[in-house]
DNA sequence: GTTAGAAACAATCCT
DNA sequence: TGTTTCTAAC
């Protein structure tokens, strides 16, 4: 394709910015611009100007944009795009690691720790230590070590910088010895896959000279999150043309807590003075109203390239904004309401996307989903891999796999109980620190440890056990591979004897994890258990999303970055919740700009159809907490809100509540306190307009409540439209609710 | 050594 | 409210 073709399906800049190949480039890319439309035909048009495809790398966030970005490149060139390396941050630094963690010290068959591990080990470093965990949480040790790394300070450093300071002694040793655990384990942490990859092409010309080589053309998206390490690795891949291009929306910076560094992206003129800067603020997503309301919020931001997003596309429908009583009422309305477009046929179930800022609230939705029998898919939360069957799985593979990796062993040499317990655990233990050697080690040499005693005639059949699968297991495949410890080990014929739902349900999730195996093997031309452990330690919740399949989607604003719908509720629009409660009580300003970006990414989603919800009440951790609503809620104007009255979707929501919900594992006692669909409906559409109505109670009456029973009234308080009432309930204890949804019967 | 039930505790967002 | 850790009894 030549330029004058190009022409035809980009504007001006986004042309620009494909056919500015030569030196350093920041595109400026605002929401819905078409990046990865300039990225992928950038690919295309550096191979058809002859550079050889395995000479281009680009870096994307998460391995989902990967492979699109793949499939689009692939789409567009025909043949050699498979050579194009397109990978995430983690995943190239693995691959880079695999050819040469020798030369730092590691065999190349490491294992990689995630967070849960992270955290294990941690665990075993302060009991070593007598660090007491009561005053220092692993968890804050953790994330000082791991913000250290993203800065790029190691174990030393970080000794050099705080050694005057008494108070971070604890941090110093700790980082030492968990570091050491991890080389003896022959493990990384996330954190390790770029910072060692980093150390190893800083102090190694050779590696370093290889990759400068190998990747003469570089582009990075999303580089508004990029960390200072992150930085540095690419720094450190680009060869002396600085043909690097970097793709980012410096609005759109979500991840500094995670190390996102916002002046990679500023300050990208200084570190690269040659840089051509190209700015794409023609919108190709959304309506007008819904980038209007965009830009309105975004503006409020002091540190930021100034600029403003525009579209041709219609005017489009006002924003929605409704505020409910409780969380619940706010679940119930998006659920019926997402019914509701689909009834219209205004949109499918995979047009539409329920976003929210913390993850607990996805369970209230989920609930209504069910009741509602709506097909659905949370993103996030408990990620498939950290659940505990799969990680008893993947335990044994892994100690079939690197037998160094400590922590796997020592999760499965009990599961399923062997009679092995703590005591002979902790000889061991002892027994591998006294000799330097690692836990398998020992236990292959049981019968030195004469402490142990009988208990050895428990730990030689796992040993032979694991010894056998090691010799077998080239004669099997993985999904075989696991087969087998299934088999051998018992671990499913216990689940299934145990019988509960949630036994069943891990059992299916064993299924779907041998299937994973199964693909694995089908797309790749050599599978090797590295390989397969590899990519489930790298997965991300949001590449399990599967685009062809017709669901809502459910996720925290943060995951939604770099995804589009045709119809985004934006749920829990709170203060205290969204912003959240730490960044309204600091005194950061930074802090909340962060969450105003947040909120004009939640915005920037929407294609056609944008609707805000926010619950006077929800229940956290056990209370109920009281809130108003978000103040970037306010930062719309109102001319383009549909505020706080609901408008009656026509007549077909009669015809709505006919379709009984199929009954799923929602409760009977869920079905028993929910009024008929009629009435439901009726509460809804009537939301913040509760009327007060006479209470048949006073305070010191006893009352009934359809779910919590029978309790004494507390305290009546006038909450404005409604009475907010106090009873203390013989079963569950004081509760406060509105009276007008609590439906309290006097007795 | 195992297990069940009580007590303690929890504070975003993620590779 | 839901999960993890501790304790006591089998």
């Amino acid at each position: 394709m030549n330029v004058t073709d190009l022409h035809k399906i980009l504007n001006d800049e986004q042309l620009l910015g494909v056919t500015t190949t030569e030196g350093p480039v920041l595109i400026l890319a605002g929401a819905g611009s078409g990046k990865t439309r300039v990225l992928t035909h950038r690919v295309a048009y550096l191979i058809e100007q002859g550079v050889e495809p395995w000479n281009i790398m680009a870096i994307t966030f998460t391995n989902k944009a990967a492979g699109e970005m793949r499939e689009r490149v692939n789409n567009i060139v025909g043949h050699g795009a498979e050579q194009v390396w397109v990978a995430t941050f983690h995943s190239s630094c693995v691959r880079i690691l695999r050819r040469f963690a020798d030369r730092i010290g590691f065999d190349t068959n490491f294992s990689i720790y995630d967070a849960d591990d992270s955290k294990s080990v941690m665990k075993e470093v302060c009991k070593t230590l007598n660090i007491d965990t009561k005053k220092i949480k692993e968890k804050r040790i953790l994330s000082v070590i791991s913000a250290a790394k993203d800065e790029m300070i190691n174990e030393e450093e970080f000794a050099r910088q705080n050694e005057s300071d008494f108070r971070m002694a604890p941090y110093i040793s700790a980082y030492r010895e968990y570091q050491a655990r991890l080389r003896s384990n022959n493990a990384f942490d996330f954190d390790d896959l770029i910072l060692k990859t980093v150390e190893l092409l800083k102090y190694d010309p050779e590696v370093r000279n290889f990759y400068q080589e190998k990747f003469k053309y570089i582009m990075v998206d999303e580089y508004q999150d990029t960390n200072t390490v992150q930085f540095e690795l690419v720094r450190l891949l680009t060869g002396p043309a600085q043909n690097l291009c970097v793709v980012g929306d410096d609005d759109q910076s979500i991840y500094k807590f995670r190390g996102a560094n916002i002046y990679n992206i500023l300050n990208f003129e200084q570190h690269f003075p040659s840089a051509t800067v190209i700015r794409l603020e023609q919108n190709y997503r959304s309506t007008k109203r819904i980038l209007e309301a965009a830009n309105n919020v975004i503006r409020n931001n002091e540190g930021r390239k100034e600029k403003t997003l525009w579209t041709e596309n219609e005017e489009g429908e006002k924003i929605r904004f409704k505020q409910f009583d409780s969380a619940y009422e706010e679940a119930e309305f998006i659920a019926m309401d997402i019914k509701s477009q689909l009834r219209r046929g205004n949109f499918k179930y995979d047009e539409c996307a329920v976003l929210y800022r913390t993850n607990a609230q996805s369970r209230i939705l989920e609930e209504k989903f069910i009741n509602e029998n709506i097909p659905y898919r949370i993103v996030g939360g408990v990620n498939f891999y950290s659940r505990k069957e799969i990680k008893d799985v993947l335990a044994y593979l892994k100690t079939i796999d690197n037998g160094d990796d400590d922590l796997a062993v020592q999760r499965i040499i009990n599961v399923p109980k062997r009679g092995i317990g703590a005591t002979s655990f902790g000889k061991v233990a002892d027994y591998a620190r006294a000799e330097g050697m690692s836990f398998y080690a020992a236990l292959m040499e049981a019968e030195e440890i004469t402490s142990l005693g009988k208990a050895v005639t428990k730990i030689t059949p796992f040993v032979e056990f694991i010894e056998d699968l090691k010799k077998r297991q080239k004669d099997f495949t993985i999904a075989e591979l696991i087969r087998e410890i299934l088999d051998q080990t018992g671990y499913v014929d216990e689940l299934s004897a145990e019988g509960t739902d949630e036994a069943l349900a891990r059992i299916e999730n064993i299924e779907e994890f041998i299937n994973k195996a199964l693909i694995y093997q089908q797309e790749n031309e050599a599978p090797t258990l590295s390989g397969f452990l590899e990519e489930v330690a790298l997965i991300a919740d949001i590449d399990r999303l599967d685009d062809d399949e017709e669901y809502v989607v459910l996720m925290t604003l943060h995951g939604a970055k770099g995804l589009e719908f045709e119809n985004v509720y934006m749920a829990g629009m709170e203060d205290g919740l969204f912003p959240s409660y730490m960044t309204i009580t600091d005194d950061d300003d930074q802090e909340m700009e962060e969450e105003r970006r947040l909120c004009y990414v939640g915005i920037t989603r929407a294609k056609q159809c944008l609707t805000m919800t926010a619950a006077k009440s929800r229940m956290v951790r056990g209370e109920w907490q009281y809130a108003s609503i978000s103040r970037f809620v306010k930062e719309i104007p109102k001319e383009i809100m549909e505020g706080s009255v609901w408008e009656k979707p026509k007549n077909d929501f009669i015809e709505l509540f006919d379709a009984a919900p199929k009954k799923s594992f929602a409760e009977k006692k869920k079905e028993a306190t929910k009024p008929t669909a009629a009435a439901d409906y009726a509460r809804l559409t009537r939301g913040s307009e509760i009327k007060k109505t006479d209470l048949e109670f006073g305070i010191g009456d006893r009352v009934a409540h359809i779910k919590f029973g029978e309790g004494t009234v507390e305290n009546i308080a006038d909450g404005g439209r409604d009475y907010e009432v106090t009873v203390n309930f013989d079963r569950v204890g004081v509760k406060k609710m509105f009276a007008s949804f609590a439906k309290l019967k006097k007795i």
